[in-house]
DNA sequence: TTGACATATGTCCATATCGGTATATGATTA
DNA sequence: TAATCATATACCGATATGGACATATGTCAA
């Protein structure tokens, strides 16, 4: 096998920073292809393609305008994202993050001994 | 250019399944691979690389036990993840939720309207 | 030292990626 | 109808993947 398709899931479709840059702006309100090569200056044979991976998970809607397509997000299937990641939010809060930093120290200490 | 290494960062190391189930399971602690690979029913070499891949990024870390090597989670690397997908939490809230209901059951009565 | 155990690395294959370029489809206007 | 604008698709290249397999490294015990 390979790795996995772009489009098999959520968690893959967002790997790519350009996607994830291309639901930043659709956060912001709906917007047509072309404001998205606009903004973002990408070619836009790139941003279509990029906006059928989309698609195919179900993170954007089109609906269709005229001679536009406007896009808009669906965010939803990004919630697995957040339920997998939130279960390990704990090990980086502040309490941790302050322990983290206390062994460091003490590690630090350790290697000074021998100047 | 093809698609982004897998240890280009964690939004890419994690969008494979395999790699989240051995986040998973050293969620529960400190684990020698032989573990993992018993746990996971993957040939040895496989779990030896998806740890490589993890330890490039950053989610796990290493430590010699006689011949053994533990493993262990480190969740920092997730944070990026979470932060980004967290602004996206409100829209599949429950309010939201419970919009998107009433947006279906009205457009499901105008499909209605035919009978 | 030899052997056994635990883990890592190397090689191979099939596959699909992102990006670029060219072209097709589709809707609107003249 | 023809021309134009907006978007999608097709094809190519370079690259790296996950998995299977074989083998190297490294640590300990007899």
């Amino acid at each position: 096998m390979a790795r996995a398709a772009t489009t098999a899931d959520a968690f893959n479709a967002v790997a790519e920073p350009r996607r994830r840059q291309i639901l930043d702006v659709l956060s912001g309100g709906e917007r047509p292809v072309n404001d998205l090569v606009a903004l973002l200056g990408v070619a836009q044979p790139l941003v279509s393609k990029h906006l059928r991976v989309l698609r195919e998970v179900g993170l954007v809607d089109v609906r269709g305008e005229g001679r536009q397509r406007m896009y808009c997000v669906n965010s939803r299937p990004l919630k697995p994202i957040h339920d997998w990641v939130k279960s390990y939010e704990q090990s980086w809060s502040e309490r941790f993050d302050h322990l983290d930093v206390v062994l460091e120290e003490l590690k630090e200490t350790e290697d000074d001994d021998d100047q």
